[in-house]
DNA sequence: GCGATGCA
DNA sequence: TGCATCGC
């Protein structure tokens, strides 16, 4: 028998939570009823997972409480509960109530201190709670016998926290989560903390001090950029604490009776579902309580609980072995992490067969039958995230050969606008099941609902007309960034050492410098801090307001450089301090200590165009434009001695899919002449010879080829260019009216887009764009504006997609030493021994200039050196 | 226009 | 969370 459970939930916090992750959803009389469904999902599935036998739920009540009576601004700055979330509280009450869940308001009380109060009465009773809430202040209540339940993005994720994890997490014990948020402040909250000093100082201080007590006590120890902060602001420090302090002593008359949960009442939840119109709830209900379905018998609602069967024996393996080769397809889902390696492993035969779950770190014949499986080229892979499995199988030196389907991926070609495209977001959105998390059961459960999501995701695949777009390129691409993450790109530290030193030098001398000119010492990452030396201390006009103060962006403070010395030394820190911590610290911290090289995760489901992302590091934004940042490039260097950095970049290719696209005479004609383009265009909007173009006249018509590619509005462009809206509307014009095709291309995609309600690229790529037929003016001119750009930005992307994915399998077909390692959206990188040069050159620039045959010509530019600074053109 | 990162 | 800055 399990012991006893306390589940107490924030109310309030989850209540936000859940109306801000779902999207806006209303029963067919208008009713609002997001934030009720949100919530009340997550609470099945908390019920299912941790079997309480008591539940509370609190809630927020009254306006004043004892934090405002010792700090007026408490909360002041928090925004008005919105009309579509306050009238769901009635029935989120109403919900709780036929749940028979009890829920506990007390004038003047937040949910948290009633929280606290509640846990530590059940403490006292020897019993352990739960705290189920979005809110990490209520980490403090952790101890032996309260954990807390964090929602992580989304709602359906969630991270039990004890005491352990806290350490591990913060580095402090749970009481010391007050301390620390006394430092730092809330700004949500309006907690003061002290000004100056961030999460990471307070973890800092904390850790070594353990109480803000101390650290003021100590403070004459501390380095003097935080003694003079915490000496001048140390009554604000110890307030902040007092706020964010759970009172534990609410006066609650306490039972544990009236907490034990009985069970819903599941007749009356029958009703107020239907009310609301949550019809998959209802058939959950009429599953689960065994009630006769009013409709018809066949709504039998599948159960998000697998069944599944844990292998061990030595014979069984090789029974599944033999099954996984007959039927030729297994559906496969991995759990570990890409250190530590596979922990399980689990994977299914067939649609409606077992689900078999392997001990793979416990035994060495269960991790060899996964990887012969994934290696043999006779049996196709289902999974959830294809490069991921390939990251896994690759700590056991192992690989995956036949990769069939990517849920994750084909649901993002489906709707790339998607944030949450995790499994779980699958199974709820597509399948109506809610997948319980972590656990043998939830991995279980994962690999039997990705057969159901490949059959319905591949119809849809089929019905949208991207099923090529899917097998031919976004699959076989998998694979290929795979590769390139783990070849990585090697990294000379010396050199990053000695621009670490340099850079560091030149930053002190101008905080000195600054500090001088200000006549005090602030810190100059603040833009709080900085707005208010600049423009209260010493008086400089107020170009641009942000929402919470004054701007300082690099724009405002170009206008202000002649009104003071301070503000070029501050725009010259702002460089190099963004230098230092991005690109020179940031890259030191991410080279891999065994490999040595730097091994980025491209992402392939994750923008709204159909480019890649890169991150850990993003390696898609090295600095180039400004020569200071640009020799930051010289760090990348070739795998081994004597290899080159090899750069192929499409030149112009976002116009000349334009071009391509529209049919544009003019603008065909130009690429096919080989013309400079922005000096072509430059002749057209101004209405001059070729010859007679000015630098000028350049700069601006190369911001206008920029402005219809990026899609941006005249107002964008008369702020790039700096000049009047109207002459920046005028070149706009005069550009349509010598483009005229591109104005018809433009016009036509508009309405094409207001009438199938999604944008296409020349593969076919699909962007819904919902803002199309808005009523507001400004949200209808942005999905206008994104009806143009996706498709251009988007075609390039499938471009350069293609040709990945010929390049690598040439390269590999080739048994060639050359490594594609990088792409920059519309370059590719490639690491070459000099042996392989010649043959290199021409395969990349003949896969790329022929990836795809448009009707003007597609142009490879390639660079050659030393490494990815030094890089020369060659022909 | 988009996305990633670092900082308070 | 918002701001600022880098790339394409």
């Amino acid at each position: 028998m399990s012991p006893e459970k306390f589940l107490i939930i924030d109310g309030n916090s989850l209540v936000h939570r859940a109306f801000h992750a779902i999207p806006p959803l209303s029963t067919s009389d208008g009713t609002v009823t997001n934030a009720v469904y949100g919530f009340t999902n997550m609470l099945f599935k908390v019920l299912r997972e941790l079997e309480p036998t008591y539940i509370a739920v609190a809630f927020d009540k009254g306006k004043i409480t004892f934090r405002h009576a010792t700090y007026t601004d408490y909360k002041a700055k928090r925004k008005a509960t919105p009309p579509e979330l306050r009238s769901q509280f009635p029935l989120l009450k109403e919900v709780l109530h036929h749940m028979r869940i009890c829920t506990l308001e007390l004038e003047n009380f937040e949910a948290d201190d009633i929280i606290g109060t509640l846990a530590g009465f059940a403490d006292g009773k020897g019993i352990e709670s739960i705290v189920l809430t979005g809110d990490r202040d209520a980490l403090q209540l952790v101890s032996p016998r309260v954990r807390v339940l964090l929602t992580k993005k989304g709602i359906t994720e969630m991270e039990e926290y004890d005491e352990g994890r806290v350490w591990d997490r913060y580095g402090v014990s749970p009481p010391q989560i007050i301390d620390i948020k006394g430092l730092m402040g809330d700004t949500s909250d309006n907690i003061p903390g002290v000004p100056g000093i961030g999460e990471k100082t307070a973890l800092k201080l904390i850790q070594e001090y353990g109480t803000i007590e101390n650290v003021i006590a100590e403070a004459n120890k501390l380095p003097t950029r935080w003694r003079n902060k915490i000496i001048e602001h140390r009554d604000l420090a110890q307030l902040s604490k007092k706020l964010a302090t759970i009172d534990r002593r609410v006066p609650l008359n306490m039972d544990m009776e009236q907490f034990k949960w009985p069970g819903p009442d599941y007749p009356a939840l029958l009703d107020i579902f239907s009310k609301l119109e949550f019809k998959t709830l209802v058939h959950n209900i009429i599953n689960k309580a065994g009630l006769e379905d009013n409709k018809n018998g066949q709504d039998e609602l599948k159960t998000y609980c697998a069944k599944y069967r844990r292998v061990s024996s030595e014979e069984k393996l090789s029974q599944i072995r033999s099954n996984c080769i007959a039927s030729g397809m297994v559906a496969l889902d991995l759990s570990g992490t890409r250190e530590a390696g596979i922990n399980y492993a689990a994977l299914s035969i067939s649609p409606v067969g077992t689900t078999y779950l392997l001990p793979v770190k416990e035994q060495v014949a269960a991790l060899d039958l996964v990887a012969d499986i994934c290696s043999d080229p006779r049996v196709k892979v289902i999974c959830a995230d294809g490069k991921e499995v390939l990251w896994l199988l690759h700590r056991h030196n192992r690989t995956l050969r036949n990769l069939d389907f990517d849920a994750q991926l084909a649901a993002y070609l489906l709707n790339p606008s998607m944030s949450q495209n995790s499994l779980a977001d699958l199974a709820l959105q597509y399948l109506q099941l809610v997948l319980p998390t972590g656990g043998e059961a939830a991995t279980a459960a994962r690999v039997d609902t990705l057969w159901q999501l490949k059959q319905l995701l591949q119809q849809k695949l089929v019905e949208t007309g991207m099923d090529r777009l899917y097998y031919e390129v976004e699959l076989p691409l998998v694979t290929v960034l795979a590769d390139m993450e783990m070849e990585g790109v090697a990294v000379d530290p010396q050199i990053l050492c000695n621009m670490a030193e340099e850079t560091g030098r030149q930053i002190e001398g101008l905080v000195l410098e600054i500090y001088r000119l200000a006549g005090e010492e602030f810190n100059i990452n603040s833009p709080k801090q900085l707005g208010d030396i600049l423009f209260n201390k010493m008086g400089l006009p107020v170009i641009k307001k942000t929402k919470t103060g004054f701007s300082t962006d690099a724009s405002v403070l170009e206008e202000l450089a002649p009104n003071h010395a301070i503000v070029d030394k501050i725009l010259a820190y702002r460089q190099l301090a963004k230098l230092k911590s991005t690109y020179i610290d940031g890259l030191f911290g991410l080279i891999n200590p065994t490999s040595g090289r730097i091994h980025t995760t491209f992402h392939q489901d994750v923008t709204a165009t159909g480019r890649l992302s890169s991150s850990n590091p993003n390696l898609q934004n090295i600095p180039i434009r400004l020569e200071e940042g640009r020799r930051i490039r010289k760090v990348f260097v070739p795998h081994r001695p004597g290899n080159l950095i090899l750069t192929a970049d499409y030149s112009q290719i976002e116009l000349r899919i334009l071009a391509h696209m529209s049919g544009d005479a003019n603008l065909i004609g130009a690429f096919k002449k080989g013309q400079d383009i922005h000096t072509r265009t430059a002749a057209e909007v101004f209405n001059v010879p070729m010859e007679q173009v000015t630098p000028e006249m350049r700069s601006r018509a190369k911001a206008v080829n920029f402005g219809i590619v990026y899609g941006i509005s005249d107002y964008g462009l008369s702020r790039d260019i700096k000049v009047p809206r109207a002459e920046a509307g005028k070149y706009i014009r005069s550009y349509f009216e010598r483009y005229s095709g591109v104005k018809e291309f433009i016009d036509r995609k508009i309405s094409e887009a207001r009438e199938k309600g999604y944008t296409t690229t020349l593969l076919n790529r699909r962007r819904y764009l919902p803002d199309i037929v808005s009523r507001n003016r400004v949200t209808r001119a942005f999905g206008e504006r994104t009806a143009i750009n996706t498709p251009i930005q988007g075609s390039a992307a499938d471009i350069i997609k293609l040709a990945m994915v010929r390049i690598h399998g040439e390269l590999k077909r080739r048994h060639m030493a050359t490594k594609m390692i990088l792409q920059v959206h519309d370059e590719l990188i490639f690491d070459v021994p000099p042996d392989e040069l010649t043959e290199v050159k021409k395969l990349v620039r003949e896969y790329m200039e022929n990836a795809l045959h448009l009707d003007v010509p597609l142009v490879v530019d390639l660079k050659l050196g030393p490494n990815w600074y030094d890089v020369r053109k060659v022909p």
